[in-house]
This record gives structure tokens, C-alpha cells and sequence, in this order.
RNA sequence: GGGCGCGUAGCUCAGGUGGAUAGAGCAUCAGCCUUCUAAGCUGAGGGUCGUAGGUUCGAGUCCUACCGCGCCUACCA
């Protein structure tokens, strides 16, 4: 079953494993086995209340949540929508509705308030034994497989934040998607036959004058960052371009023996690429991510992708061979194929060419013939060999030429997002022009350029690194900066400065602590402040990186939603420490007791804010946007903070209340635990 | 020129399907550690939501124009 896949992502290994002593003896308020998030509760209610109004209302009903709480859970404004057709005023109507629609399960009043608004108060006693009773469900996952590609770095050079911010997004809305129970595989594409790697291979072979042999114990010394070592001849052999304009020649010899597979040259390309992408994969591995399998662009190349999709475009008329002007001898796909609004004024100069007067076929038609795959179109597979297996057990395969056994299937799927930088979104666009030429008009629209803004760098950071500004780049709110030219900020650097603040601080709180066991818990506060940091802003946001925001660890951030979770593991644990049983929550506290302890508005407003999870990730899914999750994860943390400095939960001397206050603790811990691991964030043991 | 995106507090950003008094964090100021409690909590100040029109009972949100900024608009990937 596919559900088997998806269980990784749910790895409950916090308070669950914790106390998984503790399930043994007393009765664990929820089973947290499957990793499919239930439906909302929260929302069957708005539904329920929205039909409940449809029966007296011709239109379909909305409902809100009010601004202040003091108003109630839920609001519908149908009055207002109502007013004019009925001409009668907002109040009259809502008062009439409300008296019309009666009595709604689950719900303990409806309220006239403003001109016109019907507010919902929840039956608050009955609401919280549903979170208590609320199991996880199996799910109801489809067979339909989605495919999400991400990370895709020219593995050429070490990887920067601007990569980071890629592969965050992805990663978590692949565990976004999986949350919700739905079939994903990520794929992370590796271009390793560009002219990014050739010019690195050039840097070797003309600059350096090393052999493949000498490359090869380069690799192989420990003492040696390859990948960084890469990220630096890159840099000097852009530099020797400027300077000897006639070194391009190298680039274009060098490309073509990687296209071709000829000699050493093509052997060294392939030795260096698949030694960036192992730096690449381990960076990742670092921030929790993993990868499903490596479609590489040498396999589309040598098993003819490529020639079999030209064939489809040609035969289908989607593109055509110019005859005149500037691309006379191309292959191009007209522009009013992928442009609206210009089929008058189309020209050919507009076109986009796919295969190049010298024969040689672009990127973009690559990506078509690769898009083709991902849905199953293409009519042609890529073998596979095991790459890599990741410490949990799970394996991460690529593609190869020779025909292996014991792989899954990859590729076939029926929504395929591309997480991609919004500078690319013309190409984005060609690829998608070329699956409706082709005819396939329902691939075309299932196919998602998720797209983000850049990382770029703030001035003062900028001025940090002594990257040279002009007068007007300081006044900028942020500068792009060039990979071409060594400047920005590598991954692994940032990760380790991370660590190594953190570890000054937990060392400073808890000195007693191992040195192993403090550097364990700095990586995962490290790793939970870089994931928020990259997943805080909204995808069309352009982040100004400033390390004095990325290391802040106060305020919005990772931490501040991984201490609030460690709270609530040591109020249980301070709990059984004081000697106290752990109460039967489900006999204990019933709908009446609940009721009680929940007139504390406080209280009532903390069981909701938890309760929201499932909504709050339904709509991250639907909105496309994991900024959303990060946001709710926060607040989640809030609420629970408030709740901390409120409350004495193990010295509180009324028992009911002491067994309330637990539970929702154990309530707020599970949800924040949840949301946590959707975002791919770890909880330190301790901070 | 065209396409996409952005413009909300001193700074960085949120603001599902138009709705009630526009919200967070940072920074500033004033308080809170014998506690499950300071990577935290409470409070204060801080806003012509780029500008001008329009639609609507109602606009930060939708429409139009304009201003400013960014990215894209390669026979590079």
C-alpha cells in the first residue's frame, strides 16, 4: 500500500517515543499511528453550519472567522448578501434566518451582532471530547501520483542559500502534500551536462592541467571541500572568458565530448558531477531532505528523450523549421503558442527556438521531452540504479542506461509541480505550450511551475562578506548577487554558522550536558531556524538575506516553535516525575467537564487555535503556499506560550482541572509535533 | 516596448472566497526569573495600506489609469 511510503513522514519520535512507556500503562488520549491528517474538525463544522443555513438561504452560503474572539468561532454574513434582493435591513433578515435555521448540532448559540452578522458560538464541552476522541484516521489517499521536482542544481559547485530556498519549499510541500495523503514522489533533476559543469571541467583540464586521475584523489581527500573547490575554479574560469575571449572554444570542445561521451574529457565531467551531486545530496540531508530519485539530463541524452519528443512536436505541427530571418535554420515553436495577446502582432523574431540551427536541441526542448516523461507521455523510461540509502533506510535512485532490476516505478504522474525560481517562468511557460501543441491539454493544465522569488543579498550582509557595493546598490533593499563570480553564500557555510551559534547557546544553558549531546541539539535548533527562515516569507517574496535576521533566534522564528514544543513535553514529563498517575482523559473528562474547565476563555481559545491544524495545512495545500503552515506553527506556539504562563498544570490542586490542563497540553504537543514535522523541523531533546 | 511580480508601522513581513476596531516579529520604552516558566511572558507608543478614480450597503482585498522598484523578454542552462 502506498500509505507505507508516506509513513516516514510521520515519525512521531518526540513525546510519543518519549512516552511510549507511558501508552503502555495508561491509556494514550489519541493513537498516532497513520500519517494521513484527519479531516478538519474545525471545517466539518463550518460545513455543517453553511448547509444548515442553505436550506433557508437561495444562494450558497459563506462563512468567516470573526476578527475578535469575543464574537464567537464562526460568522455568516449570508444577511448582508441577503439585504438587497429582500430589501429589508441586515438585522431583520438575520434575526429571521437565525430563528428559521434553529437548533444545529455541535453549536450552543447563534447571535445577532452589528448591523447584520450571525455568529456561531460553538458547544465548547462538546467540541473538546471530539479533539479528545479524534483518531487518526487511515486516509483516503488516491492512487493518482504526484510529482513534485525541486532542489535541481547544476551540480558544478557547492550549493547557496538561493538552492536552499528551493529545495525548503519543495521538501515541504512535499510533506505538505503527503500530510493530506496524497502520493508524491520528489524528483530532484540533474542538469550534468551543461556548459555549468563543462566550464568547471575546463577549469581542471586548461587551468589546472590535472588529470582525471588527479581529480579523482581530490574527490577522495577528506581534507579537501570539492564542491567548494569547484565553487572557486567556476568563478576563475568565468574570470578567464572575460579576459581571453577566445577560451570559449574550450567550452564548446569540452561539451561536445561530454554530449558525445567521448574520452577522458566526458569521463572527468562525469566524475566531477557526480561528485558535486553527492555534496549536494549530503547538504540537503543536513536540512532533512531526501529525494525520491535523480532523473539525470546524460540519460534523456543517451537514451534519446530528446529525438523521440522532436518527432511528436514535429509530427503534431508544434513546431516548425524557419526559413528567414534571425533564427533561419531553427526549430522554433511560434509565440503566440506560449504568449497571449500577440497572435496579431506575432513575429518570428518572437519565436522561441527548441533546436538550433547547428542541430543541437536547447534546454527548453529538453524539459519538454522530460515533462513528457513525468506524466507518462514520452513513451520511453529511464533505467535505474541505487544511488544512495539514507540513514532512516530510505533509497534514493538514479537514472542509467543499463537495464537493472529491483527499482520502483518512477515518473507517470497526474500533477507535476516544478518548484523553479520565477525567472524562469518564460521557460515554464514553453514547456507548457509544447504539452498543448501535442494535444495534451489536461497534462498541460496539471502541469504547476510553483515558483518563488530570488534570494538575494541585503546590502549591509553584502558589505559583511566584502562583496563591493556602488553608492546606489547600498541604498537598494537588496542586491543580486552572481554565482558566476564566486560571490554569495554557501549552504554548508550559513548551516555551520548556525550550529555554532546555537551551540554557544545551549552550551551557555546547559553546561552539564555532553559536548555530543549539545552539538546534537545546536544542529536541530540550526536546521529548525534555516527550514522556518526559508519557509516564513511568501513564495513571491524576494528575501533580502541578512545573516543578522537569519541567526536570530528570538521572535518568529524556528526556535521559538521548537521551545514551545519542549515545554510541553516537560510539563508530562515534570507530571510523572511529581509521582501522579497519568489520568483516563476520555473518562475523566467529560463533555461536562470540558465544559467547565472550558468557560476559561483562554483555555476555549487554545483548544481552538490547536483544533485548527488540519484546516490551517488544507489550505497551505490548496493555496500552494508552505509560508502558511510556517505561520500557523507560530501562532500555535503563541497560543501555547500564553497558555504556559497562565497555567501551573502539575501543582494545580483541582483534579479535573490538573487532568484538563494536561490534556491540553498533550493536545497542544501532538498538533505542534505535527505541524512541526510537516515542516521538516526537529525537536531538541532539551534547549 | 511587452510579460510577470512587488509597493501595508522606523525595519522585515502577514493579511483564504470583498465585511466588524488593518495584524505579527524585530527595534524602542516600561514591567516580570525561589515557580512545569526568561530562546519566554505582560504592557505602551508607532498606519493618508504608493497615488487618483471606479464598482459595491461595504475595498488593504476587485476594475482602470498613473508613479516607483525588481525580474524576465538568448541559437546560456
Amino acid at each position: 500500500m502506498f500509505i507505507v511510503r508516506q509513513l516516514p513522514v510521520f515519525k512521531f519520535d518526540g513525546l510519543i517515543a518519549f512516552c511510549s512507556e507511558i501508552r503502555e500503562r495508561y491509556l494514550w488520549h489519541t493513537p498516532i499511528v497513520a500519517g494521513i491528517l484527519k479531516d478538519s474538525m474545525f471545517h466539518l463544522l463550518e460545513k455543517r453550519i453553511a448547509d444548515a443555513f442553505a436550506a433557508h438561504v437561495p444562494r450558497p452560503v459563506q462563512t468567516e472567522q470573526p476578527k475578535q474572539t469575543s464574537f464567537g468561532e464562526i460568522a455568516v454574513p449570508a444577511a448582508f448578501q441577503l439585504a438587497r434582493t429582500l430589501k429589508k435591513p441586515p438585522k431583520v433578515i438575520a434575526a429571521e434566518l437565525a430563528e428559521a435555521v434553529g437548533k444545529i448540532p455541535g453549536v450552543a448559540s447563534l447571535e445577532i451582532a452589528g448591523n447584520g452578522y450571525i455568529n456561531v458560538r460553538l458547544d465548547r464541552g462538546a467540541y473538546a471530547v471530539a479533539a479528545l476522541k479524534q483518531e487518526a484516521s487511515a486516509g483516503s489517499g488516491t492512487a493518482d501520483k504526484v510529482i513534485v521536482e525541486h532542489t535541481n542544481i547544476n551540480p558544478n559547485k557547492a550549493a547557496h542559500i538561493g538552492h536552499l530556498r528551493n529545495a525548503v519549499l519543495g521538501d515541504t510541500f512535499v510533506r505538505m502534500l503527503r500530510a493530506t495523503g496524497q502520493t508524491v514522489e520528489a524528483q530532484n533533476y540533474i542538469d550534468n551536462t551543461g556548459v555549468q559543469v563543462a566550464d568547471v571541467v575546463v577549469g581542471f583540464e586548461h587551468l589546472e592541467h590535472k588529470s582525471a586521475a588527479q581529480v579523482h584523489a581530490l574527490i577522495a581527500d577528506p581534507a579537501v571541500r570539492f564542491d567548494y573547490l569547484c565553487w572557486d575554479l567556476y568563478a576563475r574560469t568565468s574570470q578567464y572568458y572575460a579576459a581571453h575571449p577566445e577560451a570559449i572554444e574550450w567550452r564548446k570542445d569540452t561539451l561536445h565530448k561530454i554530449e558525445h561521451g567521448e574520452g577522458e574529457t566526458a569521463t572527468l565531467a562525469h566524475t566531477v558531477a557526480d561528485a558535486i551531486v553527492r555534496a549536494h545530496l549530503t547538504t540537503m540531508y543536513r536540512l532533512n531532505i531526501e529525494y525520491d530519485v535523480l532523473p539525470r539530463e546524460s540519460e534523456i541524452l543517451h537514451l534519446q528523450f530528446w529525438a523521440t519528443a522532436f518527432e511528436q512536436l514535429k509530427e503534431r505541427k508544434a513546431i516548425y523549421l524557419e526559413t528567414e530571418g534571425k533564427n533561419k535554420g531553427c526549430w522554433v515553436m511560434p509565440s503566440s503558442a506560449f504568449r497571449q495577446g500577440v497572435e496579431d502582432e506575432a513575429s518570428a523574431e518572437d519565436s522561441k527556438v527548441i533546436v538550433r540551427s547547428n542541430g543541437t536541441v536547447t534546454y527548453v526542448g529538453k524539459d519538454i521531452a522530460y515533462q513528457l516523461w513525468k506524466f507518462g507521455l514520452l513513451g520511453k523510461d529511464f533505467f535505474y540504479r541505487l544511488w544512495h540509502t539514507y540513514p532512516d533506510g530510505h533509497k534514493v535512485w538514479a537514472s542509467t542506461t543499463e537495464a537493472q532490476t529491483g527499482a520502483p516505478n518512477f515518473g507517470g504522474g497526474t500533477r507535476v509541480y516544478n518548484v523553479i525560481d520565477s525567472r524562469q517562468s518564460y521557460l515554464q511557460d514553453v514547456v507548457v505550450a509544447g504539452l498543448n501543441a501535442l494535444g495534451y491539454a489536461a497534462q498541460a493544465e496539471a502541469s504547476i511551475h510553483f515558483s518563488y522569488e530570488m534570494v538575494a543579498l541585503s546590502p549591509r550582509t553584502c558589505i559583511e562578506m566584502g562583496i563591493e557595493l556602488s553608492d546606489e546598490d547600498k541604498k537598494r533593499p537588496y542586491v543580486e548577487v552572481s554565482g558566476r563570480k564566486g560571490l554569495g553564500v554557501k549552504a554548508d557555510d550559513l548551516i555551520d554558522t548556525l550550529i555554532a551559534k546555537a551551540f554557544d547557546e545551549v552550551s551557555s544553558r546547559n553546561a552539564e550536558q555532553s559536548e555530543a549531546s549539545r552539538r546534537a541539539v545546536a544542529t536541530r535548533i540550526a536546521i529548525g531556524a534555516l527550514r522556518y527562515f526559508m519557509l516564513k516569507y511568501t513564495r513571491n517574496s524576494v528575501i533580502a538575506f541578512d545573516f543578522g535576521e537569519a541567526l536570530a533566534f528570538t521572535g518568529e522564528t524556528g526556535v521559538y516553535v521548537q521551545y514551545a514544543t519542549i515545554r510541553t513535553r516537560k510539563i508530562v514529563r515534570k507530571f510523572l516525575d511529581s509521582g501522579q498517575a497519568m489520568p483516563d482523559f476520555a473518562s475523566v473528562l467529560t463533555a461536562e467537564a470540558m465544559a467547565r474547565q472550558l468557560a476559561d476563555e483562554t483555555c476555549w481559545q487554545c483548544l481552538l487555535d490547536a483544533s485548527k491544524m488540519e484546516a490551517a495545512i488544507e489550505r497551505a495545500v490548496a493555496s500552494g503556499e508552505p509560508s502558511h503552515v510556517a505561520r500557523y506553527a507560530f501562532q500555535l506556539a503563541q497560543s501555547f506560550s500564553g497558555f504556559y504562563d497562565k497555567f501551573q498544570v502539575v501543582t494545580e490542586p483541582d483534579a479535573e482541572k490538573r487532568a484538563f490542563l494536561l490534556w491540553l497540553t498533550t493536545y497542544f504537543n501532538q498538533q505542534l509535533e505535527r505541524t512541526l514535522q510537516v515542516l521538516g523541523i526537529e525537536v531538541p531533546d532539551y534547549m
